[in-house]
DNA sequence: ACATAAAATTAGTCTTAACTAATTTTATGT
DNA sequence: ACATAAAATTAGTTAAGACTAATTTTATGT
């Protein structure tokens, strides 16, 4: 169907269109996929000839129906393949989007259907992102950060933005994980840390970074 | 660490090289792979120079130590994918194959041993070949087939030679799977069909050649 | 042994998708 | 507005890995 050169560009413009108000230059995509500006140009010819996207130099590049579609299912391979990479085989968190990134592109036409219903059709993966359905919708993403409750709020961790080993750890050692409970005591003026209590247990300060990367719902 | 195209090659020599007193020609790679002999004549040079195989025009292609470490990872890899496939997400028989093909590229160094875990530590893929340990180790393969048979022997399917999809779905057809007991009623002088009995429903006549491709316990 | 067929090899071409270098177009700051 | 910087584009190159066509080497039958 598409090779896979093909495949990984549309991904990355379907990524960066989620940005939005974000222009699509060729320059963005280079960076995104870590190649030259160059061979952008050409592979934006390649697409635009194919129908999958258009480019307007005024508007930048934008996903056709068909590319839209077609990336979304690509994102909804990877994203599949990281719940079971984690889930089913026990990686960490930080392991399994390279490996997804390779396994997002064989072509079997059911696979992922398939996968998707052995996993008990996942809403979202690990990182906390929507997991497309098999007919494109996509599940409501998670929007509200530990950062944006207001004080005496109480939620639930659902999904985490940062996906380092450093703020793993940190997470781990304060006993924070998916499904944890968390009351927003106070907010502190000054610099906008954030007073919790974990799972009912003593109070704990945090930095206003560190909440905007946790995803509550 | 290997192209695709490198590992199809490594994966095709190590599978000529079970036939025994095959001599790996040329022309003998490019019928396994569908391809060209000229272009088998370049990669048979680049395999060389890494020293994955060795090329004497009397004796034909040898994979080197390393080359058969290496072929018998990817044909590891393979058939532990095929397993996942029918076991976990429900394909056919006659479906895993192309699908494995694409799967054992992917090229984490510990996707295969977590998956092995996962999968219960099987020795044989669906089609009852044997797979490669983690350390190389291959489990005893399955020797004897259906034409082999003395007239009233009984045994069990244990695995297929001929994985065409043509082949697999005349089993399906004539109900014909893993364990399935079948009787050898009768050897037919003239052409060597075999009239057998299937988990001992009425009698059906095959050919010998299809006889052959059916290994049995 | 020798003609002929088959296999192996060489030489050169094609495609994909990357690259660099050079040039043109667009944006930005003073 | 204009100089300069940044971005986009074009032209040409490269590498892998396939191909065809032509040639050489090896095998086979009589």
């Amino acid at each position: 169907m598409y090779t896979l050169s093909e495949e990984n560009y549309l991904k990355s413009i379907y990524r960066l269109s989620q940005q939005p108000n974000f222009k699509i230059t060729p320059t963005a995509i280079a960076e995104s996929l870590k190649n030259n500006p160059a061979s952008v140009v050409d592979m934006i010819r390649k697409l635009t000839e194919k129908q999958l996207i258009e480019y307007d130099k005024k508007k930048g590049v934008k996903l056709t129906p068909v590319g839209l579609k077609d990336a979304v299912l690509i994102v909804r391979r990877h994203r599949l393949w990281e719940v079971f990479l984690l889930e089913k085989l026990g990686y960490h968190w930080d392991e399994i989007h390279d490996i997804a990134e390779e396994l997002e592109h064989i072509s079997d036409a059911t696979l992922a259907d398939r996968l998707d219903k052995f996993l008990g059709f996942p809403e979202y993966d690990p990182h906390g992102d929507p997991i497309p359905k098999a007919n494109g919708k996509i599940p409501k993403p998670y929007s509200v950060t530990l950062a944006d409750l207001k004080t005496g709020d109480t939620c639930r961790v659902a999904a985490v933005k940062d996906t380092s080993s450093s703020f793993l750890q940190y997470l781990q050692k304060l006993d924070i994980g998916i499904g944890t409970s968390i009351k927003l005591l106070e907010k502190i003026s000054y610099d906008n840390s954030l007073v919790i209590t974990i799972n009912g247990k003593e109070n704990t300060t945090v930095s206003q970074k560190f909440g905007e990367n946790i995803l509550v719902d």
